[in-house]
RNA sequence: UGGGGGAUGGGGUAAUCGGCAGCCCGCCGGCCUUUGGAGCCGUGCAGUCUCGGUUCGAGUCCGAGUCCCCCAG
């Protein structure tokens, strides 16, 4: 095959890169220049998009006597995934960047000009198994990256190759040794890759400003605080409230208002989810498994998947309202809607127009943010995924029982 | 001025009949991490207003002082 590997200067894609080439493919390395000034080099290979991490893809480019190219893929960066991270922070959910980044940029920008060039797959170091469709977790638990891989289509699945699915991260960095890579020794990425400062609040502030608003104390109904952008905030968040009198047990974000921007925060115990809304799903297979069955779930990258039951509704659902079958606020205490049980405001009429998942967890999870990605699984492969629109903190059948 | 109440780390609070000064926030450190100023962990940092008394032992009881708050002026 034609494969275009997409390297970013760490330790995976230049190994993933000379494992293509091993297995006698006609390598061609591509390096995304995402970072619309890249010239703020950092040091400690933070991020992906750094003159360094450019440098560093060049040199195992080169060491394996591969064509070299980077593409500048800023704007598209920018309007995909940053603004799309500012502006769901802003509607009060929390997104996941780099999903958004591979399912627009990597497997959809990157891999359609592949495409368009003659390529027929796109190959990435992505840590996941992938073999005649199915989409698998990597052997490594620890640095499992399916997650992250699990909005893809099955089209997209088609034309990518994971060549490190099968390998440990200990192993592919022995082998970069081997092989002579300078980059075995690299720090993992981790954090943000376009905000260098870690300072992800700062950075939604510069692009939002100040919007303050009320924190509410959900059990009181009191006004507890008070808070300079609700975009500072998120489900399950414990520190940083800035509560006026502390006391008693730890508050944690239970939702997040953007109209009004308030933020309910209230003890742990309430943050316990029991069902969960996601939209427009994505089915690795190309079609929902059925219209019910049981699955794992997993609600955040590195969080413990745990047994479900999925209840999938067909894209035919009016714009503006949540299906049948969704959790709606009628079937909520009327006094838990603002606790944020039930956010009906977060959902996005565009997405629920193209079906959506009701997801009813067999265990309760803590700290489910909107915004986030449900990944289904069976076992070790993915099923599919959804972007969590709405959270209930137990199942629409038991909430005639009063909770908290 | 009279009467009453209070004083516990950087902030807010708890401690039975006198018996290891606990919790929340904050800070520091660690873990985790290509999402979250996410989460988790730590014998970590940090406190009983001052002086004296009673007691085996005082944040707690007694006396005096200092300061603050409330009510009455």
């Amino acid at each position: 095959m034609r494969v275009l590997a997409a390297v970013s200067g760490g330790v995976d894609s230049a190994v993933a890169m000379a494992r293509a080439v091993d297995a006698g493919h006609d390598v061609t390395a591509v390096h995304l220049a995402l970072a619309r000034n890249p010239a703020s080099t950092r040091t400690g290979a933070r991020g992906c998009c750094t003159l360094e991490d450019a440098r560093d893809a060049r040199r195992a480019a080169d060491v394996l006597g591969v064509p070299f190219y980077v593409w500048d893929l800023a704007e598209r960066f920018a309007e995909d995934v940053i603004d799309d991270f500012v502006a769901e922070y802003a509607a009060g959910r929390t997104p996941n960047p780099c999903l958004r980044c591979n399912e627009k940029i990597k497997f959809a920008a990157v891999l359609d000009r592949a495409i368009a060039l003659g390529f027929d797959a796109v190959v990435t170091g992505h840590h996941a198994r992938l073999a005649d469709g199915v989409l698998r977790r990597s052997v490594d638990a620890a640095k499992d990256q399916s997650y992250v891989l699990a909005v893809l289509t099955a089209d997209q699945l088609a034309h990518a190759v994971f060549p490190l699915g099968d390998s440990t991260k200990e192993s592919v960095r022995a082998e970069a040794a081997a092989r002579g890579l300078a980059v075995a020794d690299k720090p993992d990425s981790h954090d943000i890759c376009f905000i260098a400062d870690g300072d992800t609040r700062g950075f939604l502030r510069s692009a939002l400003g100040d919007r303050p608003g009320p924190v509410v104390d959900a059990e009181t109904g009191d006004v507890v605080g008070r808070h300079e952008g609700a975009y500072g905030f998120t489900v399950g968040q414990r520190r940083g409230l800035g509560l006026a009198q502390p006391g008693g047990p730890p508050r944690y974000v239970l939702s997040i208002e953007p109209v009004a921007g308030t933020v309910t925060v209230g003890p742990g115990s309430m943050l316990d989810v029991g069902v969960v809304i996601g939209s427009r799903p994505v089915w690795t297979s190309g079609a929902a498994p059925s219209d019910a069955f049981d699955c794992l779930a997993q609600l955040r990258a590195h969080g413990a998947p745990v047994p479900a039951s999925v209840q999938v509704s067909p894209g035919s659902v009016s714009p503006g309202s949540v299906s049948p079958g969704a959790v709606s606020p009628g079937s909520v205490s009327p006094g838990s809607v603002s606790a944020g049980s039930v956010l009906p405001g977060s959902v996005s009429p565009g997405f629920v127009s193209a079906g959506s998942v009701e997801v009813r967890l067999h265990r309760p999870v803590r700290g489910v943010a909107t915004g986030q990605a449900v990944v289904l699984y069976d076992g070790d492969t993915v099923l599919g995924s959804a972007t969590i629109t709405a959270t209930a903190r137990v199942e629409p059948a038991e909430m005639g029982t009063p909770i908290g």
